[in-house]
DNA sequence: TAGTGCCGTTTTGTATACATATATTGATGT
DNA sequence: ACATCAATATATGTATACAAAACGGCACTA
């Protein structure tokens, strides 16, 4: 079975059981939750996996109780599948799945970039420039981790631009739930290249204040990476 | 406190607890949670009232255990919220956050009228004509809630209609979301007028199959009656 | 040999007991 | 009288024990 957080740093104490942030006042349900979440995230999971309470449970020297109550908390963001008195799983997304979350993320990305053409201040455009040269250093370099992590920067710095705390957490949680499949793509031949491509213009027009064409340059944006996607999985298949 | 179902036929059987469908196969957590959700839903649950776990399991008859997993389950819909050791609250949305929702719920609903117009059958055409007649009717009649179900019905009907799975699930969900604010605008003066008419509309230009038109008539529809529930929401505040 | 039904094992679901954090109440002091 | 602090009470979080359903293997039969 996988073993979950092993290429997170993650230390074990002394007695065998894999370390869990102990901070008073939050719960081990939800502590339990961040790491499991961070697991699959990272691929540590492979989707479909079934998760078996009792090994989780003794993996991080808890009972089975604050283990099902996050295996509950994480059906809440997608990332498993419960079917009842047959145990949790790693969800699995098919390519028909895929292509209609893409769409979705497609439409939500639009909006926080239409928005944010609309809203942004002058300090932001110093801010996203900031990041984009990192973006673009990275690429460069060659270093795909980095990369993967900047560009989420880029994302991220869009959805609080767009002033709907709503919409940005709506659209980091689809983010999140294609997390596992997205971070392979970032290795395809010209994703880089054409990433920094597309987020120029993304940029551009969201400091130009021109909200229709930010929507349709991040749609777009966001097409071409699940078509990219398709391609990779159908590869596979 | 909120007289869970009291509305909704609930008799209570002998020993005095709420009955719970008890299918075998289903769990109780889920029979609760739908129990729940269907409560909140329905308004008999104020937003911001605290969920006692004693209390529900007592009148449901059931141990605290299954209690606790359904308002995990609930969070994963935002309906409730969960506060580390405070207890869990139904979910309430301040004035600012439904503006929100309602600037995403708009995009989702028209991406689902973009998608039908495009998918659409002739079928399908008869289907949502014959709900529409419904609608008009119960207009006429005026009674409100059976308006109201049918109104959910012609949106719902869309959302099938756009093929996009995924898209109607997560659609449905943010409807679910604000049902309880909802609900209570249907009873506004010329809300029923203006919603047959908004809905003709729409009607039209996806039959007509006009992606763009659709989406346009169908984010004016969603912000229309955002509008109205601010309304009515800021005559109490 | 393939299929079917039975039985034991494993795992999930639920109940209950216990630990611990938060809220409440009352006493005390200024 | 009001504020503050402490002790108690209550509710949540976690562990464990028990019940029941699903899975797997095996024998038996056609």
């Amino acid at each position: 079975m996988a073993d979950i957080g092993a290429h997170s740093g993650g230390r074990r104490v002394k007695n065998g059981h894999e370390s869990l942030a102990t901070s008073p006042g939050v719960t081990l349900a939800e502590s339990l939750r961040q790491k499991l979440e961070g697991a699959i995230a990272a691929g540590h999971l492979e989707p479909g996996s079934r998760l078996d309470e009792q090994e989780i449970a003794q993996r991080f020297g808890v009972s089975r109780t604050p283990v099902r109550e996050a295996f509950r908390l994480m059906a809440a963001n997608n990332l498993v599948e419960l079917r009842g008195r047959q145990g949790a799983t790693v969800r699995s997304i098919k390519a028909q799945a895929l292509i209609e979350m893409f769409q979705v993320m497609a439409e939500l990305e639009g909006l926080c970039a239409r928005l944010a053409a609309r809203r942004v201040s002058q300090a932001w455009g110093a801010e996203i420039g900031e990041i984009h040269q990192r973006l673009v250093a990275a690429g460069e370099t060659g270093d795909i981790d980095v990369f993967y992590d900047i560009n989420q920067e880029f994302h991220e710095a869009i959805y609080e631009a767009s002033r709907n705390s709503f919409l940005a957490d709506q659209t980091r949680k689809l983010r999140n739930q294609v997390a596992a499949y997205r971070r392979r793509v970032t290795r395809m031949p010209n994703r880089i290249a054409d990433t920094v491509r597309e987020h120029e213009a993304i940029m551009q027009a969201i400091l130009a204040h021109d909200p229709e064409r930010a929507h349709s340059a991040m749609r777009d944006h966001v097409n071409l990476l699940g078509d990219n996607l398709l391609d990779f999985l159908a590869a596979f298949e």
